[in-house]
DNA sequence: GAGTGGTCTAGACCACAAG
DNA sequence: TTGTGGTCTAGACCACTCA
């Protein structure tokens, strides 16, 4: 970690997350962190505006940074956490199904989706998700493989996020999602445990690395009376 | 619109949109920009950060500032859009019955939600949305009567964001939304035309003002087969 | 009036991409 | 090597809150 406002921002989370800041109170003013990180005050702001961003703290003209209860509030499927990082942080009893790992031409509408070229060879991947010994989440991945060579079944099993960004060093960097509602089909039926449910929720991505190519498109499909989205939006000016 | 910085965002947001830039292309240099502009080069990044956040952009080292295909993706129930707004942008046909418009004493979970003191009243709103001759959408709203002291049928058919913030001048900042499926209500069967649909969307959002205090809840349920969620995220750096 | 955050400037040096 | 965006600085002035 080289950057100073990423530096600041890490200390400030830890020492909220560690209660050494409560929710209501505020932040020492910019001029005292300006000095106690012996650095400029646009850096501090740099730092501050990360906080607001992440729904930490909420800046106060006049008044100060003000803690939010950002703890209230978990995280399970907001923005671009993959799979295991969320097994990790629930701890709970987490398993991955791999159902296929197989290379394709793009064809239809997949193709249109990742806008391939002709004859560009696309990796499927199939997974179940079993939570508690039930199969809750059917992911369906699409990634070009010009930018993907390889990928086995014990990569699918693991994070394929981990090996593309820690092994391809590729950086994943932001996605559009849609979250929609759809009636279960046959692979449903098949490949989850739907305990009577005819609907599941379904969130469609398309995942961009950090120089704008888009790389990969998700369909995942969710279980409803197992499903959450949590999102934390700050407001848009005009 | 005095900022420096959103003028120059709306400038090029403009630009975009009227497409004199191709998804793509790349926009100036932030050094042309800067002389166009006849401003300085952090203000000119304020504003591609503001682009670049709103997905418009995407900023690249060493290359530039490439367009995004923005335009793919509609935003009708994003962030915190209100309803009125939504009705305006799909331009349909659309219309809202307002059910009730009381004021109680927070009691229970609403009032542990608002985070109010014993005492505190609450307006109660409960409105359906009619979309092409179907009420699809329930909205449940409880604001705090001590911001909010009037709140009429008549503001209530028309936009309830519109009056927070133009009439009375309150700055709404932020939310924090949790969204879930759930079982329908003997409510939802009275106010709603479920089509024999089980289950609704069920979009849980906790509405803060700029000062950080909390105003609003609302519980928005929706039937599943309208529901649709676009959420644009970029990747939290560690 | 003192203290807070919001905006803006004019420079500097660095990391990365492409020819 | 040139041009791009990323980071950082040391100041300035403004708008707002609160005592």
């Amino acid at each position: 970690m080289k950057n100073k406002f990423l530096l600041i921002y890490n200390d400030l989370v830890r020492a909220i997350q560690q209660g050494k800041f409560h929710p209501g109170e505020t932040l020492p003013s910019e001029h005292e962190l300006t000095d106690q990180f012996d650095t400029s005050r646009e850096t501090v702001r740099k730092a501050l505006n990360l906080l607001a961003q992440n729904g930490y703290i909420q800046k106060v003209r006049g008044k100060g940074s003000v803690i939010l209860d950002h703890g209230k509030f978990e995280f399970p499927v907001s923005g671009l956490t993959s799979f295991k990082e969320l097994s990790n942080q629930l701890g709970q009893d987490f398993h991955t199904i791999v159902h296929e790992v197989t290379l394709d031409d793009a064809t239809g509408e997949i193709k249109k989706q990742l806008q391939c070229r002709s004859g560009q060879k696309l990796w499927r991947v199939v997974r179940s998700r079993q939570i508690g010994g039930e199969r809750i989440i059917l992911d369906k991945d699409f990634l070009r493989k010009d930018l993907v060579p390889n990928l086995t079944k014990s990569i699918a099993e693991q994070s394929i996020y981990d090996y593309i960004e820690n092994e391809l060093g590729l950086d994943i960097s932001f996605a559009k999602k849609e979250i929609v509602v759809e009636p279960v089909t046959d692979e449903d039926e098949e490949l989850l445990d739907l305990n009577g449910h005819r609907q599941v929720v379904v969130i469609r991505s398309y995942v961009y690395l950090a120089d704008a190519t888009l790389f990969q498109f998700t369909e995942s499909r969710h279980r409803p009376d197992k499903f959450q989205f949590v999102d934390f939006a700050r407001r848009t000016k005009a």
